[in-house]
DNA sequence: CATGAATGAGCTTTCATTCAT
DNA sequence: CATGAATGAAAGCTCATTCAT
């Protein structure tokens, strides 16, 4: 379908200056996928968007699919970049966990192109994520992290060690990923308005609430920690 | 797939075999917006797959958007409907809990076409679901059901005081859709089939352990036999 | 193409009561074609103006065509009703005349929709006018009358013997017709608006000018004259 | 049929034989606006006839709508170019006047698609027209004209002084226009086919006659042969 | 006498993409 | 290295009309 043999394909990394229209449309189309989804977003929208023409997106990226494929790339690495700064050095294992909640959180809420990225992706059932080697060859720092604050706690008696760092993993996202992404029906069954500040902030406290006696040995005085830790 | 033969505006009941075109529509525009979106899916393939024509979705229900409308009414009606037929007599406020929670997450398992199109309406930004008066008028008595539950609990010293029932019923909404939904780029991402059934089941338990734990007052004896599987 | 044939068409002049509906319909297509054009009127417009059905349109009328030259057999009809119930007598040929231009105009204001069904039918090349036996049976009393008026101007030596009444039904309808029913158009041209009641009045005046001076033998102290007779 | 290379937006004038295919659309597009009328012209009507495609219509013309605009304001560039090509020099007042008439006949006759063209603009109040830059920009050379050949008249003591330049304008338009424009019912109601050129050439002397008589100050030999033919 | 149900054919317009320099 | 010109293939929707009682 695609022209992949093309030979005068541009590169990354060459002479700044070079690829500031390239890097222009993939900012625009991260936000116009987000916007809209894959089949909504109109190529000439994400070139609009971009102050150039739907020509140049063929000439960078070959195909509207390609696009997406880059444009799902670039929220990997980023994702990939922040976990990778995230420092828990002196913290508890109680603490990091808490931490590496908050982060996560953060994070969606920072970026909610990634959520309506992502469930465009999974309504695509995977199909770009199971090809591209570049996602392939990206590496999620916090779920490592995760399962060593993990044994550390198992470590110290403060953690059950009958947890799976995948479902913790798992159960983290879930709660973050879930409020926000359905945000608006959710709003609408339970007649509340879900993103009001005070809502975002107790959700935040909720989550690690849950999570932490989750994986907790001992029972402990939650709330009273979580209202601490902020 | 059943035909439930809605009063509309066609259909009077009268001469049988009416309304089977309008309820064949509903049918597959269901499926067909459930695996393409709503943008990506189209009418003429939505007629096909209810042996019908463009015209008679025109015809039934004015419009793309409309149908899109009808769709998610009619899931949001089966939901509640299978809400209501939950039955928790005889169970204490934990197995009551965890009946909730397994009831929620079959929903879920057994509605995939549930979980795209409430992505896709979060990705309009619940503009339906904030017009539609038919969705307003639904009831979700699984809520109700889980506050008394939780009252119940409470009062019998099982549970926390201090927890709210919408905060409960996003964390087990979460807990399981997000599983489900985003199980393409989480299969893909901690390189695990979460689709295989040991996986399922493992799930299931997990949820349960989570939320359990999150209300529980005393700590308890986790059935342990949830993570002996793994 | 329609069943002519059908038996059970319904006629005019049944038990009053009857054809209400017909003729709401009918008045309800002179003003939409008359509004949109032939091409342009929809016949659900027409039978909702009408507080009717589309089915109800082919039940009375057989096809959206037949309507349309019912419409145009009805303004026709009320037109040579009105010409009719003209009374000239006692007038001199001059005052007749006057009277004449002053009916013709005054019509084509009282019934705007008969310029652009008019317009219509010559643009489909009067294909209907050709056709309806109804259109052909009807006599137009203002062309033989000015016949008369003519014939008594040149027998009292008022008017040149040389007019053809054709040629001067012509000019009449012409001067009245292309004012009004170009009036948008040279509104715009000239940068003056047409319709102003100032306006209107003045070209009444101008077209009994033009056309008295065209017939008159001698020649006469027009405006002032014209000015008079208002 | 005349390749009048505008300088719009795809066209630049380099390439020769750019704007090849524009240039036959809006041929295309006055022929079967002006035949079938705004709503009753068929965008694949005008791209067959053309011998292009649809899509080329939306290319050049962004809409139907906007495509009539074009197709409008070509025939008045055409009008205004033929009217600045009119010489009147050496002729007098009253020879001016009838060159003028027969300059206004003769291009209506030679261009019967401006009639319906400017029926159709009317029957849309002339929402195009108020619009559109280029029509406002148009000159009318005709206009300007008529008022110096009055003028000149009145000077000459040949016309009377109480005439008004554009009520002039109009009874010459009026009395050719309704004539070529209402050809079809008039000839069905009067019997007489006003097409065929006897009657054509009589009518041209009929507007000169009545519009000179109009204008003159003393009465005058009427050209005689006018009518003798008849 | 009147009408609710159903529809084939065609409409304007949009979409992602390729051609050609 | 970059881009203006051109387009095939559908998309969503509307139209006048007929079926059936």
């Amino acid at each position: 379908m695609s022209k992949r043999s093309s030979p005068r394909r541009p590169t990354r990394g060459r002479p700044a200056g070079q690829g500031v229209t390239r890097d222009k449309i993939l900012r625009s189309a991260i936000d116009i996928f987000a916007e809209h989804g894959y089949a909504g977003a109109r190529v000439d929208r994400i070139s609009k968007a971009a102050h150039s023409t739907d020509r140049m997106i063929y000439y960078y990226f070959n195909s509207k699919e390609d696009l997406f494929v880059a444009a799902l790339e670039t929220i990997y690495k980023e994702l990939g970049d922040a976990e990778a700064a995230l420092d828990l050095s002196g913290l508890s294992p109680n603490e990091s966990l808490r931490e590496i909640i908050r982060f996560n959180w953060n994070h969606y809420r920072a970026h909610p192109e990634m959520l309506t990225l992502l469930n465009n992706e999974n309504l695509q059932q995977g199909k770009h994520v199971g090809r591209s080697k570049r996602v392939k060859q990206l590496s999620f720092p916090l779920l490592s992290l995760l399962s060593k604050v993990l044994a550390r706690g198992v470590e110290e008696k403060m953690f059950r060690p009958d947890i799976d760092a995948y479902d913790l993993y798992i159960a983290i996202c879930a709660l973050g990923y879930f409020y926000l992404s359905n945000r608006f029906t959710l709003s609408a069954f339970l007649g509340r308005n879900l993103m009001a500040s005070r809502a975002l902030a107790n959700w935040e406290v909720v989550i690690q609430d849950i999570v932490v006696r989750f994986v907790s040995l001992a029972p402990q005085t939650m709330r009273s920690g979580a209202h601490a830790g902020k």
